[in-house]
RNA sequence: CGCGGGGUGGAGCAGCCCGGUAGCUCGUCAGGCUCAUAACCUGAAGGUCGUUGGUUCAAAUCCAACCCCCGCAACCA
């Protein structure tokens, strides 16, 4: 049986609508997912969205409506971004669904059952903006409405002195567990500086945590104590059990894919996933996921205001039909270093695709594929390698099986991407050197070595950047000739694909640019 | 001592964890080629890797101190 992948996007607070951040997130976690099952992993991939807690009651009663009316609005919009953005993932969760509500409570029992939960009374400086209690000594002085001193949240938010009935989870006795842990599995945490961030505070010693409220009622409630509702985190947290059909922890499902091995979260909510859930899955019994990992943040080159007349969008969706899907996700994917923050812009997506997909990549499939159907009607036969062939598809096959998938094992998708950028270049420098358009006067035979060397270089090229670019790649594929179930990693290993073309007769019509050169944005000065 | 990110050739970045030829994309200049999406290939110019001190045979990379820039309204990844 195949290995088993399981991974997640962070749950969405669908509080407005999707944004440039979500969507990174969104395609980051596909490219990885896409790769997995290229692999030949078992892949699941979950995302959805949180929707309980005071901030969504709020919002939807400020626009005087009913909170599940705004969330099924809201979370449309999630599912409607993932949609548009190729998210192949193979489950929706909404925190309102019945199923999850039965998951959460489930938890909820299995904490309480292990003597974890127990009622008290808090009092403390509550966030509504973060939906956290504040230590007095972590908040910061703002300047209020008349310049009067008023106190704020480590994030700047409005705090309140709140007092209220709650139920706690007994976090500090997980202390010590949780530093082992972080200490046997050196890459629970990644990259390297959050889990330094974590180790830090988990070091510094913890509270226990207030995780139920009965300031409001829209979410889940707490079983057998009337009046309470649990903590938003802990009932999100829960979505990536419910996506692999938690509570039945004896279903086919959840054997096979629990423990999650990666979360893909923003390093804003790295505590809850590296400190809060891993504890909670402790008390209840439950293993924990392979991996956290913490991307960086998205913000806008120069910091300038985006406009949609600046040709400069924020909106994740727009972007995506403006410059394709394809385009959007390769850029994200090759220009920031994932794991730390990154910028982008308008002028930056159309630099970078331009260069590497239409000029380099694309460029070269057309001019090859171009040849072969003006100067073989397009026909494939079979030919002999020179030492200078076999040494051109030796190192596009080291790229594309080795550096771009040992890359994305380490979610370095920018680093495997350059990888993969080396074998275009050499194969661009190969075409200049060997110059088949002289060839076919001079030497027809090796004109078609050569070219058809190229088919098998493109060939390989596109089967590796399937993840990142899914219907580009697929569109050089299929003018290639490759048939679908021919695409994956280990087609790539496999030898006699190509007599197999020859023999099937395949031919290769004149080609279409499948990456055409974006046009940069208009220049509103 | 609020939190976080960062200072590497003209621009944007990688490299720093695991010290030892400073790498990538764009831009500039000069050539080549003409198959191809005005694309491709070659070469060149351009960097005291923020500052100071330390460790070391050797530091962009480790340690210490300091300077400077950016984000922290909403939404939050």
């Amino acid at each position: 049986m195949a290995d088993t992948f399981y991974i997640t996007t962070a749950i969405n607070y669908p509080n407005g609508r999707p944004h440039i951040g979500h969507a990174y997130e969104g395609i980051a976690t596909d490219v990885m997912a896409r790769f997995q099952r290229l692999r030949g992993r078992d892949v699941r991939f979950v995302t959805g969205t949180d929707e309980h807690g005071l901030k969504m009651d709020q919002t939807a009663r400020s626009q005087g409506r009913a909170t599940i009316d705004l969330a099924n609005e809201m979370s449309g919009h999630f599912r409607d971004m993932a949609d548009q953005l190729d998210l192949s993932y193979d489950e929706f969760v909404r925190t309102t669904e019945g199923r999850h509500k039965a998951a959460s409570v489930e938890l909820w029992k299995r904490m309480e059952g292990n003597g974890d939960l127990y009622l008290d009374r808090y009092e403390g400086w509550y966030s509504v903006r973060d939906e956290a209690f504040y230590d007095e000594n972590e908040l910061v002085e703002g300047a209020g409405e008349n310049g009067a001193g008023v106190k704020l949240s480590p994030q700047g938010t409005p705090v309140e002195w709140t007092a209220e009935e709650t139920w706690f989870f007994r976090l500090s006795a997980y202390q010590d567990r949780l530093l082992a842990h972080y200490h046997d599995n050196p890459s629970f945490i990644r990259p390297e500086s959050r889990r330094n961030e974590v180790l830090r505070f988990v070091e510094g010693g913890l509270k226990d945590l207030s995780v139920s409220r009965t300031s409001f009622d829209w979410g889940v409630p707490v079983p057998g104590s009337e009046g309470h509702v649990m903590y938003v985190w802990v009932d999100a947290l829960t979505t990536y059990l419910t996506g692999v059909g938690f509570p039945d922890a004896d279903s086919d499902m959840f054997r096979r894919y629990w423990p999650a091995s990666i979360h893909m979260i923003g390093k804003d909510i790295t505590r809850f996933h590296t400190v809060y859930w891993p504890a909670f899955l402790m008390s209840a019994g439950l293993a924990l996921p392979k991996q956290v990992f913490s991307h960086g943040f998205l913000l806008a080159r120069d910091g300038g205001k985006m406009s949609k007349s600046a040709g400069n969008v924020v909106d994740p969706i727009a972007l995506a039909e403006q410059y394709g899907v394809d385009n959007l996700r390769y850029f994200f994917m090759r220009e920031i270093a994932f794991g730390q923050d990154g910028t982008y812009s308008a002028e930056a997506i159309v630099t970078r695709c331009n260069a590497e997909l239409a000029n380099s990549f694309g460029n070269l499939a057309q001019r090859t594929l171009s040849m072969i159907a003006k100067n073989m009607d397009g026909r494939l036969e079979a030919f002999e390698t020179t030492e200078r062939d076999a040494e051109l598809l030796e190192l596009v096959k080291s790229a594309c099986q080795s550096e771009l998938p040992d890359a994305f094992e380490q979610l370095a998708f920018s680093s495997g991407i350059e990888a993969w950028m080396r074998g275009v270049f050499a194969c661009n420098q190969y075409v200049d050197e060997q110059a088949p358009w002289t060839l076919r006067k001079t030497d027809p035979e090796r004109m078609k070595a050569v070219l058809q060397t190229l088919f098998m270089a493109i060939r390989d090229l596109a089967i590796a950047i399937q993840p990142v670019v899914p219907n580009k790649a697929a569109a050089v594929l299929d003018m290639l000739g490759v048939p679908g179930d021919a695409r994956d990693f280990a087609a790539l290993e496999a030898d006699g694909w190509f007599a197999a073309l020859v023999a099937k007769g395949h031919a290769i019509e004149a080609p279409t640019p499948v990456f055409p050169r974006l046009e940069p944005p208009s220049e509103a000065a």
